[in-house]
DNA sequence: AATGGATTCTGAACGCCGTTCATTGTGAAC
DNA sequence: GTTCACAATGAACGGCGTTCAGAATCCATT
């Protein structure tokens, strides 16, 4: 029966078709440009074709979202491999500025548009995309814990919000306010970590860990 | 003369009926559902009569930028009042978060949507409203080094750009990823100015000054 | 090979949107 | 009373997301 496969393997490519033309459209000129009909004549079908594939244009973006999103996940494998903590910190911070920085429009789709389009990145599910990058971050406060470097009650969870909080602010200011003129990102993603780590109460070589980089 | 007066007057009244009913849709139901016949509808005129005012939507959400901007700035105040540098940092920290969450929408039209809608805030003009809110921030920061408790080396403008990213940060991902259900805003922006300020290398009674908290 | 039925695709339409412009109405100035 | 400036408008243009009845295509059955 390799009729109906080949049919199922066709309708998961044109599927696959559109999200790619759709993924250009967005990093080219943004969310906001992305419309049904520009899309359909991309791909060479009626607008209509696309909502055999896709609910509605929200769930075309929730895709973009979702992939987008992985895309930002791999390209912090080098940096979360880091065995050394502090290292590591600056390793990720550094990542996740140069991903924000080199992929805006996608950044702003998974960040800073409706939140909508990544509510399922963080819902619910702990085994998801969202959770487990964000566990990456929660497991450098841990490690340093864990080394006995890190306080009592230094809670790793909250230290781990802040620093997403710290290098996500770097990224969408500079996305949205650029008339404002800041010091370059990766600089400030830098300063953000070293004072972040010299701060941790009972961080020991904390002076070290600075002079390091 | 006064019938020119007059007229002025009512011109000038009816542009600012508009902004208001403008204002109050966006903080109801966000930027994306303004639009200019509602809008029209909603002060009794037709479409095209805004366009007398106004030369379009833009330039009404660029007035409603700059606006609450001006509100932001003046929730600013007491906490900017403060005398001591650091108490200063927490207080300003907290009222930034405030704003943020209790405004979420004047906060999205300043600094999550278009570019364009928020580049005269930072642009050029020294004395604008975003570069003398910016101040506020590097005053604190010039303040802990004039008093001798930050090292030769810290500079202030780019602590002062960091602990925005910061704040903007834990604002802005609060307001966008609505499913990752984190920490309480303002106890993060707590121990984000906690760890910057403790971070300073120079800063002499660091621990006391977070124990004050 | 012909027929029937399921699946894929589309054209046309609906109701929104921002924006423009020729036209109308109104009130002040002469 | 007439003229003139200007506020205000209705109607239109092109674009948008989305829906749906019908056309076209393809496969399995006879």
């Amino acid at each position: 029966m390799g009729i109906a496969e080949r049919k199922e393997r066709q309708r998961a490519e044109l599927r696959e078709q559109i999200l790619r033309v759709a993924r250009d459209m967005v990093m080219r000129e943004g969310f906001a440009a992305l419309s049904m009909r520009k899309l359909a004549d991309a791909v060479e079908y009626a607008p209509a074709t696309l909502y055999l594939h896709f609910e509605n244009r929200d769930a075309i973006a929730r895709e973009l979202c979702v992939r987008g999103f992985q895309d930002l996940l791999a390209a912090f494998e080098p940096a979360a491999a880091v065995e050394e903590p502090v290292e590591r910190l600056y390793r990720l911070a550094e990542a996740y500025v140069k991903f924000g920085l080199e992929q805006p429009e996608t950044y702003r789709l998974i960040f800073m548009e409706d939140p909508k389009l990544s509510t399922e990145l963080f819902k619910d599910a702990p085994d998801g995309a969202g959770p487990r990058s964000f566990g990456v971050l929660v497991k450098v406060f841990e490690d340093l814990k864990a080394a006995g470097r890190l306080a009592e009650e230094a809670e790793p969870w909250k230290l781990a919000e802040v620093l997403w909080a710290g290098v996500h602010g770097l990224v969408s200011l500079r996305l949205t306010c650029t008339g404002f003129k800041g010091s370059p990102a990766d600089e400030l993603a830098r300063l953000l970590v070293t004072t972040l780590v010299n701060g941790l109460p009972e961080l020991k070589p904390a002076r070290a860990a600075k002079k390091a980089r």
